[in-house]
DNA sequence: GCCGTTTTCGGCCCGACTGTTTTCAGTCG
């Protein structure tokens, strides 16, 4: 991805302007056009063509210069030269808790250290503490830091987060000082990965609350314990926050600590424009210091004239100007969903059989799930001759189910040319028709691009699987012009999967908001490979929350009868269809 | 370096905490 390396060498322009003392203000503007381009959905490239870059937030007339000598030459010259006065080996101390750029550059103009090792060596050495403003106290701190930079994940994925809070907060709840628990942060926000885990608590007695968190099982060191904030290291090296607030600053803190940190500072700029103060304790009138907000969110939103903002969408991407007119979406709810459209069974990869998948969904209030096992050639596909006797399984087992309609389906394979791996006839047989990509994923965006394309060719296809083919942490997705893809999903009425798993959440967060804006119809489907996996469906809806999703924009909130009009509309008539 | 219902200059979110300080700089979320 080439937005990603431009956002990349912008973000190392910040850290060495940052490193070497260099305006702030000015190191946030590298850093937030650097996330702009980040999730910009257009090449890059196509930017600088059309000299549109303008159009990106954050990026102007120098930054525009810069991206584009970096597009054309793959170089920028400043940034050579600055590498030339800051070793760029440097901007690992900023990942050292307590360690920042005024103390990286400290230590490698004074002692010119410039890396981990050299700077670990110094502090042990007590070699730091007669630079100006350390101290011993410092050198621990730095010691620490870096060990807690080996021993801490970067980010962790959403589920095992959710697990963590999940149990944090239930053993929690049962304080009778804990008055209300709220996951804050961006576990609330479901972003597809955490960095740590923020837990508030609202009690007007906090110490009980703190004392049980830090000795909690799981917890492996206890970082800083006050009354008012205690951080822990807990199992999975994932870093636990639980901040005690009072009943009355309840809304301001929930408000304040979910974040995300831009949607934070857009609403403060916005207040400030109003003649008001917001803070973790509430809203208040400047000068007076009058306090008109903070009990609730809702209300600290109204305070600014705004509709309250659901958590998945505050990432300032346009949220608050929705809110400002009123027009924030009705997002799609967990409860919307009435059926799962990707599950595995154990005729090929799943653990389970199809009826114990179907008791599961009924105990979940489905009226419906489609059985999509795998096609050859991957090894544990179901050959041809052995899926047609799963369908006539599933409609035996249909005569018998009351409370739930199974409907049949694959997952076929699209092979490196765009063909499918099974033929129209066998296909047409199916209710549910899943193409994915499960090998040669390394071509060039064309044609990558082409093949997914004559895949959608196909009538019988109803939704593309997993279509950028990632795993959170362990593979890029796959070069596609994804926009290329939506369009041809929504002329073709082909629905593209938010795969729900949290490996893999894919379509993520923009490019399902790409979808509603084009008109491409969505699943989200948890590629269920076991019962448990059936719970990843609210990570499906947390991602299409993120992409401003509406129920009408996803097919699997549509009763039975509604699904079946949208699956059979390609498909040619039996009456037309030769032989 | 960006940006504009404070519009081409002068702002840019806000508070807590820590360690080093005798009034504050650095870091964090």
């Amino acid at each position: 991805m080439r937005n990603d390396k431009v956002a990349e060498m912008l973000e190392e322009l910040g850290d060495l302007k940052e490193i070497l003392g260099e305006n702030p203000f000015k190191v946030r503007a590298y850093r937030r056009a650097a996330e702009a381009i980040r999730r910009l959905t257009t090449p890059i490239e196509e930017m600088v063509e059309q000299n549109k870059l303008s159009e990106i937030d954050g990026v102007g007339e120098s930054l525009a210069a810069k991206i584009t000598e970096f597009i054309r030459t793959g170089k920028v010259r400043e940034l050579e030269e600055l590498r030339g006065k800051v070793p760029p080996s440097l901007r690992a101390f900023l990942d050292i808790p307590d360690m920042g750029p005024r103390t990286a550059w400290l230590v490698y103009e004074r002692l010119g250290i410039t890396t981990i090792e050299e700077l670990e060596r110094a502090a042990r050495e007590g070699r730091l503490r007669h630079l100006p403003g350390m101290g011993p106290k410092k050198e621990e701190n730095i010691i620490r830091g870096i060990q807690l930079l080996k021993t801490t994940a970067q980010r962790v994925r959403l589920d095992i987060a959710w697990k963590i809070a999940d149990y944090i907060i239930g053993e929690l709840v049962l304080l009778p000082q804990a008055k209300l628990i709220l996951p804050a942060g961006s576990l609330r926000r479901m972003k597809e990965t955490i960095g740590d885990v923020d837990i508030l608590v609202a009690t007007n007695d906090s110490e009980p609350v703190m004392d049980k968190f830090v000795s909690l099982d799981g917890v492996r060191d206890v970082l800083a314990k006050g009354t008012t904030k205690s951080s822990v290291l807990f199992e999975h090296g994932l870093q636990v926050d639980v901040r005690a607030v009072h009943p009355e600053s309840f809304g301001a803190a929930a408000q304040y600590f979910t974040g995300s940190k831009d949607h934070n500072i857009s609403l403060r700029e916005r207040g400030i424009k109003l003649g008001l103060k917001i803070n973790e304790y509430g809203v208040f009138r400047e000068p007076t210091d009058e306090k008109i907000a903070g009990e609730t969110e809702e209300g600290v939103y109204e305070a600014l004239g705004l509709l309250w903002i659901p958590p998945e969408m505050r990432e300032n991407r346009g949220e608050i100007e929705a809110a400002e007119r009123r027009a924030i979406p009705s997002l799609i709810e967990l409860d919307d969903i009435r059926g799962d459209l990707h599950i595995h069974s154990n005729w090929s990869d799943g653990s389970e059989t199809i009826e114990a998948l179907a008791k599961a969904a009924v105990e979940i209030g489905y009226e419906y799930i489609a059985i999509t096992d795998h096609s050859p050639p991957l090894g544990w596909g179901v050959k041809p001759e052995d899926l047609r006797r799963q369908i006539t399984q599933i409609r035996k087992l249909n005569e018998h189910l009351n409370d739930i309609l199974i409907l049949t389906g694959v997952e076929v394979d699209i092979l490196h040319d765009g063909t499918l791996a099974l033929d129209d006839e066998l296909l047409s047989e199916f209710d549910v028709v899943i193409a994915s990509i499960h090998s040669q994923m390394k071509m060039s965006a064309q044609k990558m691009t082409e093949r997914i394309l004559r895949a959608m060719e196909n009538p019988y296809v109803n939704i593309i699987g997993h279509p950028t083919g990632r795993l959170i942490g362990q593979r890029e997705p796959y070069e596609v012009d994804m926009e290329a893809i939506v369009k041809r999903a929504a002329s073709e009425g082909i629905a593209l999967e938010i795969n729900a798993s949290p490996e893999r959440l894919d379509l993520k967060d923009e490019h399902a908001r790409m979808c509603k804006d084009y008109g491409a119809p969505i699943a989200i489907g948890t590629d269920a490979h076991a019962i448990v996996h059936l719970e990843f469906m609210k990570y499906g809806v947390g991602t299409a929350r993120r992409g401003w999703l509406e129920p009408s924009d996803v097919i699997n909130t549509k009763p039975v009868k509604a699904v079946r009009e949208f699956l059979i509309q390609r498909r040619p008539s039996r009456r037309s269809r030769k032989g």
